[in-house]
Order: structure tokens, then C-alpha cells, then sequence
DNA sequence: CGGTCCCTTGAAAACGTTCAAATATAGTGG
DNA sequence: CCACTATATTTGAACGTTTTCAAGGGACCG
């Protein structure tokens, strides 16, 4: 089928001089900032990169069982992924925001476990994994920060794991998502729901129906303004209580 | 608190002419050797061994909150991963059969982000986890056998993570530990259960009593039987229709 | 303006939980 | 070796949250 996390005007933007500041929404170029290694290590950081995209809304990045050559951290809009069961019902596994890593549960397999789709315009940084091992081998920290970005997302799984509430499991998936943005320089009280309500029931596993009832309940009780997709965060406080046993924080 | 990993016998076993077959369990050395390094890059894997134990049942192999510092492969018995809620409940993560690895998910903050326990008498090989990444930059296949740990796990969670009926979840449960037995050479039929139904419960989020219930369904319809916590599985057949739409395969 | 898809709302049903209690097992000390 | 206690497991019945089924809005797109 289509070649997994497809290349898309890739060499113009890879020799653009803006290059390190496109990817220094990338989790990489943080880490390797940061242990302070010098422009040489990190043009070979950057020389493995692939700019791609835009992907359109509903366009895949990979599929399940493409085979698997490379991670992508997203630049810009959102990322889903999921599988599908035996009954042909989607199981939302994530969603990635900008900055943050997809594909990493691919490695063991050779091959991506899952399907990733661009909820909206989405742009990635495309990271050959073999090439980017083998640089890791000469750059401790590099090497560190791919052990720490795997090593996180161990844990992920935590949100959709326990046997919350309803209004626990939304809850804590609307502060998940204030914080992230946050961490990306967005705003953490008002922002937009890039997915619809099905992938949100989908991944928290509940009914979509449910989903509409508890976002009434959350906002007849004012901790959260829903206007279709619009979101914003009324009561910070009490939501992060509501989300508490789930985040654990 | 008590030292993370604590040190037991450690020296007189990690010089023994027995640790190439000891760690045979161990699924790095499978790695190396299955990489075809010699001797010497093996001994140099073998030299941050550490053999520790027997831990008794009950006894804590590290604690929510300890510095990281060390992974480990389980040699004999079973390792149990949990954090507690707020409102002091168990919350199990997962059992850790011989050859598996404990301690993945402490890597990116640098502390362990829950509780092991031993559920009987456990044997563990301690590997220093700094000298291991160090040694891992300059025996690639280490570094790749590492990289396909910590993504393999990422999916583990997938068994807790769906909204399956309690039977699903357990049956994929039973078949899960069939599976994993068989691979390190025991019965595959046959075998006994290490943990209490209560854990059972908790790592499969159900009431200790539907565990319970669950089991007697299973045994009515011929699937197992359940002698306290001997286990035969009698229609390994039907069992993993069951188990299918949890485990995918 | 009509159609489609997404979202919302209401009522009934289901699955698992909770509460309560009985039974069984293992460990302890006499 | 046996009685005794604490713990683990099983069973029954009522309850509750979420799902399912059915239908009614509402926005966006042609």
C-alpha cells in the first residue's frame, strides 16, 4: 500500500535555513540543546530530518502493518491513532499534539501497530529510525532521550487503564490536553476539540453518547464553556480535582 | 527508604561458571548472542549483572517514589507492578513472569513511577541502567534489543485499555500467561495462578467477586478449570475466540 | 434549499458493582 | 494433632452507571 509517513516537499524546507527553529518543536532538538553539544552534532541530527506534509483532514500518515521506517514528531495539527477490532469498531489509541512523538510503538514490530490519521492540516518531522539509532550511538544524549521518550509512554496508557468514571475519564483527558497545549505555548483554557465527539468516546471508551451527556453535566456545573468544538476552561481547580485519581498528580 | 533493587548474594553467583545459563533467561543476553558478538562484548554485558535475591512473597523489590537506577529481568517467580489511588486502592499494572523486565517505565523521570512486589520466591538479574545504556553505545545490538523492549511495552497496555466485557478480559488474561509460560519452556495447559484473585481483579479492573464468577462461567462451560489456584486450561480453542478481540492476532 | 453528518436528548436495558453473608483455607499456638 | 483465628474466596440479591435503542435538532456543504 502507500509508503508509510509519505514524503511530501521534503528536500526544499530540510536546506532551509529556518530549519532549526521549524524543528525546535521537536522533542530531539530540545534534548540535544540541552546536553549542549555543538552545531556539528546537531546538523547531523538534522541531516535525517524530512520535513513532510501537509496532510489533510482524514489523510493517513501510516497504516497498520506499513511497514515501519521512521518516527515523526508532529509540527503542527493533530495526530489519531488507532485500531480497529474484529467487529470494524475504531479504538482510538491517541492523540498527538504538536511536539509530541508518534510511531514509537512501531520499533519492535518493524511494522506501525496501528493507523495514525490527521485530524486537520498536520505537519511532521520525519526521523529515519535506523539512521537516527546509529547517530545515537555517538550521541549519549540523543540515545537518553529516545530511552526517555519510550520510557514515557509506558505510562501513557494509564488514562484509558483505570476504572474511572465517566466524568473522571473526561475530565482528566480535557486537562491533559489544556497542559500539553500549554507546554507548547497555546493557551490551556481555551482551545479548540480538533477531534469529534466519537474519537473522544472512542478513547475514552465510552459511548459518544455519554460523551455529549457528561460535557452537558461538566458545563451545567461551570467547569468547562463547550460550543461545538470550541472548549474553554471555566473552573481549572475544580476540573484538575475531578481528574486527580486518573493523572495522579 | 530501602534501597531500590536491594543487593543480595550478589558477587559469588555473577562470577560463576553457571551465569552464561543462568541469564540464558535473560533476554538481553538472547539479544547479544543472537547478534553474534563474542566473548568479550558478552562479558562486557555480563560484568553489570547483578544476581539478586530470593525475595520472599510479599517482600518489595522497589517502591513508588525510589530512585532508578537499575532494570531487571525476572529469573523465578512473579513480580507484581502497582500504584495505589488516592482513595488507597490497588491499582495492579502487570505481572512479571521469568525472563521479563521490570522497571522500563522508571526511565524518564529517573524514579520508579510504582510499587513491584514479589508474589512468591523471586530470583532477579539487576542490571545497572547507566552502564547498560553506556555500554549499549557501542554494541549496537544491545542498544536495538533495548529500543524494542521499551516499544514493545508501550502496547502492553492494550489489554486493560479496551471496553471489554469481563470475560474477554479474562480469558485473554488465562491465554496471555498460557503464552507466555509456554515461551519460557513450562506447561502451557497447566499452571498454577501466583496471584490472588484480588489482584487478578485489580489489574483486570473488575470486582474481586466478578473475577470470581467469571472463573466458575468458565469452568461451567468446559473452557478451564480452577482448582483454587491450579489452573488447566481444557479448550484452549474456545478460550482464545474469547481472548481474540482483546489480544488482536 | 435540501441533504448529510454530527451531535444531542430521552427512556429502557444490561453488565458489573456493591453490600451482606456464608464457606473454605492457611497459619498459629496449645 | 487439633482447635482457632485471620484471610481469601464464593455466592446471592439489590443497586447504579453506562450502554443501547430510538428519535430529534442543528450546522455545514453543495
Amino acid at each position: 500500500m502507500t509508503q508509510a509517513i509519505r514524503r511530501r516537499s521534503a528536500s526544499p524546507i530540510a536546506d532551509d535555513g529556518d530549519q532549526l527553529s521549524f524543528c525546535s518543536t521537536c522533542a530531539f532538538s530540545d534534548a540535544c540543546l540541552s546536553q549542549g553539544y555543538d552545531k556539528s552534532a546537531l546538523s547531523e541530527l538534522h541531516v535525517l530530518v524530512e520535513h513532510v506534509g501537509p496532510f489533510s483532514e482524514g489523510e493517513h500518515v501510516f497504516r497498520e502493518g506499513d511497514e515501519f521506517t521512521a518516527i515523526a514528531a508532529v509540527r503542527a495539527g493533530t495526530v489519531k491513532t488507532y485500531v480497529l477490532d474484529a467487529a470494524g469498531n475504531e479504538q482510538v489509541l491517541g492523540f498527538f499534539l504538536p511536539g509530541e512523538v508518534i510511531g514509537l510503538n512501531a520499533i519492535h514490530q518493524a511494522r506501525y501497530p496501528c493507523n495514525a490519521v490527521a485530524l486537520d492540516t498536520v505537519m511532521l518531522c520525519r526521523f529515519s529510525f535506523p539512521k537516527m539509532a546509529l547517530l545515537a550511538t555517538r550521541m549519549p544524549g540523543l540515545q537518553a532521550q529516545l530511552f526517555r521518550l519510550l520510557s514515557q509512554d509506558i505510562g501513557k496508557a494509564a488514562l484509558l487503564a483505570g476504572d474511572y468514571s465517566a466524568d473522571e475519564r473526561m475530565a482528566a483527558f480535557l486537562v491533559s490536553l489544556s497542559r500539553r497545549y500549554a507546554q507548547r505555548g497555546f493557551s490551556p483554557s481555551r482551545f479548540h476539540l480538533t477531534m469529534a465527539r466519537t474519537d473522544m468516546a472512542n478513547y475514552l471508551r465510552l459511548a459518544p453518547e455519554t460523551v455529549s451527556r457528561v460535557l452537558r453535566r461538566l458545563q451545567d456545573e461551570g467547569l468547562v464553556q463547550v460550543e461545538r468544538r470550541e472548549l474553554e476552561i471555566r473552573n481549572a481547580a475544580k476540573l484538575e480535582t475531578l481528574a486527580r485519581p486518573v493523572l495522579r498528580d
